[in-house]
DNA sequence: GTGAAAGCGCTAACAA
DNA sequence: TTGTTAGCGCTTTCAC
């Protein structure tokens, strides 16, 4: 059997308050008694029992990460680093993916509810008023990679405006002036396709709506909206992905249709995953401090998680370019390819 | 404050007792208080605190999910499915990676060691004695995707030597006779590594130990071990990556240096991700039930919770080929393109 | 059919 | 510096 505290108690002749206070490093304890407390612990392998202490007000040190799937590698990276900062700090992380269905995603909550200390959710919530009854009974939430402007509640995103905003003025400095866009049906997407709308208007360049598909969330799905681009007469000479997602199945839609890329036809991503590296040519996309963002997001929801009463806030960290081979100048580009442009800018 | 079991007996004026059979549909109580009481757990949205059932022996309802790392997409993948399997169960996935590193290994299994029931363990272990220790205390423990002769232990995995043998055999048949391997230092790549040596050894083919390469995990570590082979005067005109992370970077390898595929160059992989259908060619790969051996290991493992004493077993289950554009007859082939070869076989 | 009471492993006053 | 004790929320005999 697995011991208990009482099992080390008894074998170190002292009292299992004594053995806790050593665990927890609290209180006066003489070095003697203290190390062999801790030399008892270590012959017995004794672990202690999180559900007990839990059960004593002490959380169950474990968080939930709630995510829509993980279809999209951007996720399993940002699991990848929760999960790392989350460790380092004692803290379990527990995946679940709400597939965009209200249903799970009260599931979710409900059966993780008196497992874990605080949620971070970077799934759009279909069900905005679980959410809403969360944030009030106190339940420790951090947003992820998505805001709600109308929620009273810790965030740590992208700012999805902005990275839109460059990767679209890029394309117009490259000379394009027809840019279609494939987008999802999310809160960020929205927001990389305002950044989008403005930088065209700020070029001078009107919005053609017929310009912006918004399609599923697969790369099939983008390859279908694509095609709808790719087949008009006057079709665009770059297209911006909501996601590397939907860059890539762009990429696929065009070569499905023999269009060069990029003399044909410039691509570029969002969320800079391993997708870019992988394809032919290499992605452009717009790239995330994705480790930071992870790093922020759990220090954030902990230090929620101990003190109610820190001040809410949001925390918005800025995109940069990732350029690589998928933009050129409409027609081809030889001069930037030889002029080295950093691939980090 | 989230209410208690004494909350809802308070309030409908019976003992505890009464309400947790009532949630455990346990002896016998009248239809009249289990309705009331049913009604009343509703109203006040109670949920039943897993810690303090836990305590009294009934266990987590977790499951450890532990892993290399997540760059691999196919554990993505396989996360996914277990992740669903387990909640259909009422079982929570807790997920961690070990980096191969033993240390963190060792802090894994102990910091999860109380809040969860079981481990389902895909990654190798370099620590044997931990897993031999556990298996020992009788912690319930499956292995996934990778098996360990000398444990008794239950494990669900792909017949990583067929699929071997499979590949190099289709690459046989295809003309190849100079097949180069790009493989990793682990159980299952070894296996593979066994049915490609046998495959070659039953047509005839002497097995050239200097086209084996074993290099890291990442894709540019593949790309780099391709490499080696591919700068060579006798180049192979084939290779079989041990997983479709070294094929793609036998692809990239490949492209860097001008190699055409399929028609200089074929190139198969294993597990059949999504990889292989976003890069040029489309990679043919070895595809394993991903769903199925999800959907067996949770339920094995749950059954072995419930019950220690069940025989242990070891499933294999068997893998097919999956061909795409990547692989072709030396030289080129327009034969097999036009004959349109069913993809899933 | 229902309830009283003991106890799971631990922590935190409060005593000593 | 160390021990006593009273629970945390639940399940489970065993009475009634």
């Amino acid at each position: 059997m697995k011991p208990t505290i009482y099992d080390i108690a008894r074998a170190a002749g002292v009292s299992t308050a004594t053995v806790s206070k050593v665990m927890n490093n609290k209180g006066k304890i003489s070095e003697k008694t203290r190390s062999k407390i801790k030399r008892i612990m270590q012959e017995q392998r004794y672990e202690p029992s999180v559900m007990a202490s839990a059960m004593k007000g002490k959380g169950t040190r474990t968080i939930a990460f709630i995510i829509p799937d993980i279809d999209n590698p951007i996720y399993a990276e940002y699991l990848k680093r929760i999960e790392a900062c989350g460790h380092e700090l004692g803290y379990t992380i527990v995946m679940a993916t709400t597939e965009r269905d209200p249903e799970k995603e009260e599931r979710h909550l409900s059966l993780l509810r008196s497992k874990v200390d605080g949620y971070i959710i970077a799934a759009r919530f279909s069900n905005l008023g679980l959410l809403k009854a969360l944030i009030e009974d106190g339940v420790p939430i951090a947003l992820f990679s998505h805001e709600r402007d109308e929620l009273s509640v810790d965030s740590v995103t992208v700012d999805d405006y902005l990275g839109g905003y460059r990767a679209t003025e890029y394309l117009i400095e490259l000379g394009h002036a027809r840019i279609g866009m494939v987008g999802e049906d999310t809160i960020s997407s929205q927001e990389r396709i305002r950044g989008y709308r403005q930088a065209l208007r700020d070029s001078g360049i009107k919005t053609e709506e017929s310009l912006i598909r918004v399609g599923g969330h697969t790369i099939d799905g983008a390859a279908e909206q694509a095609g709808h681009l790719l087949e008009r007469a006057d079709r665009p000479t770059a297209i911006f992905g909501y996601n590397d997602i939907c860059a890539v199945g762009a990429m696929l839609a065009a070569r499905a249709r023999g269009i060069r890329m990029p003399d044909e036809l410039s691509v570029i991503g969002f969320d800079d995953t391993m997708l870019c590296h992988i394809v032919e040519p290499k992605l452009s996309s717009v790239s995330m401090p994705t480790q930071e963002m992870g790093d922020q997001v759990v220090n954030l929801l902990i230090r929620r998680i101990e003190d109610a009463d820190m001040p809410k806030q949001r925390l918005r960290l800025l995109p940069e370019l990732a350029l690589r081979g998928s933009t050129s100048r409409p027609g081809g580009d030889e001069a930037i390819e030889r002029s080295g442009r950093p691939a980090g800018l």
